[in-house]
DNA sequence: CAGTGGTCTAGACCACAGC
DNA sequence: CTGTGGTCTAGACCACTGC
């Protein structure tokens, strides 16, 4: 097993700070130390302080030294696929209705537009095994020149359906997860006749310059969905 | 405005990327190139690089070069605090009981370990403004010598309370995100007379080994919670 | 003032891709 | 074989910190 000495510096310090022996706040031995003690150049010990920043486990302070950060312990990853969560996946979808509206009040306001900008207004059922999973709403902002090729919507996912109009890589997106009870119409939508709560998944897109490019909202029976997330 | 040469490099790359003149997949100039380019030198070239691998916009294969990766655009950055979130926060917890208890199948399964295991188990509730918005349920690993103090439990998430026997850097942490109706017991915990659906959160701590050291799970009501993430 | 991290140079040798 | 990225050296000057 033999590894870079950056490695080796990495995996030393990582070890100190994860027995305790250093503690959050604590100075880590200077770069011109570490070079003695490694006996290496100081590009090879900065390669190595380098990975511990990026793994979050230190920060440096220009003329002061390197120290060790508290661990932002309620951080977390989660990985949201609108067709495929922890326990099951959508196996069809049923386009319920594509139309061009004007949008209301609340909505023009959500996105940022006047009410006379038209929108894009999607509704779709996810289906897994035959039965009706999740309820999904989506308004676009309608861009002239961008067709609205159904096959392609019936089967994107939210970031995908603004794919052509914007590089994936410039969107920012929010979610806002949510619980509550369905009301009359998403219960027949969803054929639901018992008691059932909801999981309600709102996302809103954004491109660059933080102008709102789309906002949907996903509605899913809460026995057929589990988002899950891994933390450090 | 004065930026190193590095950040220039970032900067211009990152734009062809987001501008899409470079696409997934496609082949970065070479390093060397790259030093010609800019009239620098191979390690500025490469602190660029690094940056842009750091942010997810490329990768590298040895031999071959660098390649703009496709966007990751189902992962989120989710923060989970059980006592702060999008809309509101508990300023006040009740500890319903602390206990040392012997697992059932089910939790010493999930806990990994044998049914002669004590576990600790403490239940909460938690308020905001004096009406009860969430009830919650922890189990952790036993460990001769950690004092369970109340008062340091009854208002601690759930990794602060591992942090006496367990370093927080070391944690691993898994989240599951449901949706479900509440059964008569949280009803009369969290007061609910009418129809309401909980936002429920099971968390699951890990050591560096991948040994469980603690289970909880935190039942919200639906209408005082929303999480939220956020990507990129 | 000496010590720190931030930026940068101009080289070097290596393992590996692909021809 | 040439070209690629991965590792590394032994210096340098800078801005900043703390004494």
């Amino acid at each position: 097993m033999i590894s870079p000495v950056y490695v080796k510096i990495f995996d030393d310090i990582k070890l100190k700070i994860n027995s305790a022996e250093l503690k959050p706040g604590d100075a880590i031995d200077s770069e011109t130390t570490l070079c003695k003690e490694y006996g290496t150049s100081r590009m090879t010990v900065r390669n190595g302080l380098a990975m511990l920043v990026n793994e979050g486990y230190i920060y440096s302070i220009p003329g002061k030294g390197n120290f060790v950060k508290k661990p932002e312990h309620n951080k977390y990853n989660l990985y949201y696929d609108e067709m495929n969560n922890a326990i099951n996946s959508v196996d069809k979808t049923k386009l319920l209705e594509v139309n061009i509206i004007l949008p209301d009040e609340k909505l023009a306001d959500n996105l940022q537009i006047t009410k006379n900008k038209r929108v894009i207004m999607l509704r779709r059922l996810f289906y897994t095994e035959g039965k009706p999973i999740a309820y999904d709403v989506k308004y676009l902002i309608y861009n002239k020149g961008t067709p609205i090729v159904e096959k392609e919507i019936e089967y994107a996912s939210f970031p995908e359906m603004l794919s052509k109009s914007v590089s994936l890589f410039t969107l920012k997106k929010d979610l806002l997860i949510s619980a509550q009870i369905p009301d009359q119409d998403i219960k027949r939508y969803l054929e639901i006749r018992e008691d059932l709560a909801l999981l309600v998944v709102e996302q809103k897109l954004y491109n660059l310059e933080n102008k709102p490019m789309g906002l949907g909202t996903t509605f899913y029976r809460g026995d057929y969905i589990k988002l899950e997330g891994t933390g450090q």
